[in-house]
DNA sequence: GTGAAAGCGCTAACAC
DNA sequence: GTGTTAGCGCTTTCAC
């Protein structure tokens, strides 16, 4: 392993002019400049990122914290903002906090030991305080920690607004409704209107809450299969993609025709909605401009380069599918 | 920001004690050691890190590269290979090279700069040379590059040999075989065993080839339908999860009955096969396994504990679903 | 234009 | 037992 001095020896110059070739930075003479390129082409010499880390103290890596990048939503999520990072020249470190605090502790602790520049955070097992103290740049998803921290989210009211206004047009009567989101996070707000907006309207809505930390296989079966055993004669269904889709499987299953018996409204829209036959009706979240939007706004912390924004809405979209029957929406019920 | 000298100075120390207390390394006295341990609390000290990557030349991360992790096999193995790495004392480094290879030659290039302490890879996009010439730990999935790199897969002869008793057990005579894998890359073998025998039993195959780098919904969609399109009478199809619900989907849209009028074996077997009515038989790959051994293996090289296996093989699991009728396998045709 | 030297914050070897 | 010192490999003043 080479080093900037054995790069200098060789041309016959002190490090501090390798140093000016390597940065671009400084005056070189042509002819200097053309002799440490030889040499470093010789040795087949790489700078070691490591003692310019320390030097400059940052790594261009930036954590981006999750509840388990299995979950489709927090893959594509994942996806698109290692993309978006790359392209503002940052590496991405995920941690997938899977319902243990620490974790999420531990990845945070690393802003401090400036092991990263900066944090994504859509994860929400830890309390606000452990957040609140850090110093280093934090951009929260869907999960409000006040002023501090800059936060980017879906306009999950607009989107529980529209799955009511689907099923009312629908003309349900009988609507399950799988609720189980963390707390305090934004995304809770779809289901509070949705069931606001339905008890308005004079709909039966009834509910299952799953675990909010437990996205597994299991999870989601259990909750289907207690929304199908719990309750009858339910036609219509108001759920994340997951356990839309396992009670529809399960309807399905036990003879219910779909849209005819039972309409399904998926919250997310991820491409597992539009993979099962019938392809599912759904609000989705544009986790394209989410990611973007966490990218940039983390990335403008890390460079201060201007003030941002407390909070950033993202709008979200219908997509008719073939679990409900076509309708035209308005949004404003 | 503290440092270790403005903890030395508070506690009227040399900064080398401190460094012993930190690291438990030494003799220090009890006495001194609580001076220190205080003098840490009041100043709220937090080693830096980059300081101590410098001088151990290491940062106990990870890289690992793969073609999107928003696919569902990727997305299982990120997680799985993350929690892995993390029970190991690594941290993990994403890299979606969506098809493109200066994306998976960067990353590559962080060994040398010593940004990551070792590679796991799942990508194909680069030349193998450009992989052999690294000399730091690199350990890769699913494709050989000779005996310089240790490879992890699954048993994919053994995955396509089932594949093809599952079917003819079914009694197909025309079976859609949608095939797509990156080339030199044994995740391949199913594909020419599974013709293999089905020539052998005198079973037509029509084959789909998908682009092997693409993994978006529009992607799949094109190749169910080409699938649809160019060939009738088709009454089994072999595939991966994606393209084989996708054709599902299609099929059952055109009103065929599954598995009265259409068997469908997936292969991957992840969550999806299992979110959609039928639930699909699939062939598994056991994910958790594959990660685990990776991720010990990339350790290994890393803490060059001991010597690693040139190949290790991971064996496929058959999992009974509903699209296709019951049989049992033997695993020897 | 270029070299020498200081220092980023830490660890480890070596004195005392 | 503990302080001092010499690096880890780089960047950046500051003389010349």
């Amino acid at each position: 392993m080479a080093s900037i001095r054995d790069v200098a020896q060789k041309a016959g110059v002190g490090v501090g002019t390798v140093s000016r070739v390597l940065n671009g930075s400084g005056y070189v003479s042509a002819e200097t400049k053309k002799k440490i390129e030889d040499a470093i082409e010789e040795l087949g010499y790489i700078p070691n990122e490591l003692a310019r880390n320390l030097f400059r103290n940052r790594t261009g890596i930036v954590g981006v914290i999750i509840p388990d990048v299995e979950h489709p939503f927090f893959s594509n999520f994942v996806r698109q903002t290692e993309v978006a990072l790359y392209n503002l020249g940052y590496k991405t470190m995920v941690c997938n906090t899977i319902g243990i605090s620490n974790r999420e502790k531990e990845y945070l602790d690393m802003l401090e030991r400036n092991m990263v520049d900066g944090i994504i955070t859509a994860a929400h097992t830890l309390e606000d305080t452990e957040y609140l103290k850090r110093k280093k740049p934090i951009v929260s998803m869907d999960r409000d920690f006040g002023p501090q921290i800059p936060m980017v989210g879906s306009d999950h009211i607009y989107g529980g607004r529209l799955a009511a206004e689907i099923l009312l047009k629908n003309k349900c009567h009988k609507i399950l409704h799988i609720t189980g989101v963390a707390p305090d996070v934004a995304a809770n707000d779809r289901h509070a209107i949705f069931e606001t907006i339905m008890s308005e309207h004079g709909v039966e809505v009834v509910d299952v809450v799953m675990e909010w930390n437990r996205f597994d296989h299991e999870a989601y079966w259990e909750a289907a299969r207690i929304g199908m055993r719990k309750y009858d004669g339910v036609d219509g269904v108001f759920a994340a993609d997951q356990p839309a889709l396992y009670y529809m499987h399960l309807a399905m299953a036990a003879g219910k025709r779909v849209p005819e018996d039972l309409k399904v409204v998926a919250y997310d829209g991820m491409d597992i909605t539009k993979l099962c036959y019938p392809e599912v009706t759904s609000i989705c979240q544009n986790t394209q401009f989410l990611s973007e939007t966490c990218a940039n706004t983390v990335v403008d912390l890390i460079e201060n380069r201007k003030r941002v924004p407390h909070k950033q809405i993202i709008s979200v979209e219908f997509r008719q599918g073939g679990s409900t029957l076509p309708v035209k929406l308005n949004g404003n019920l």
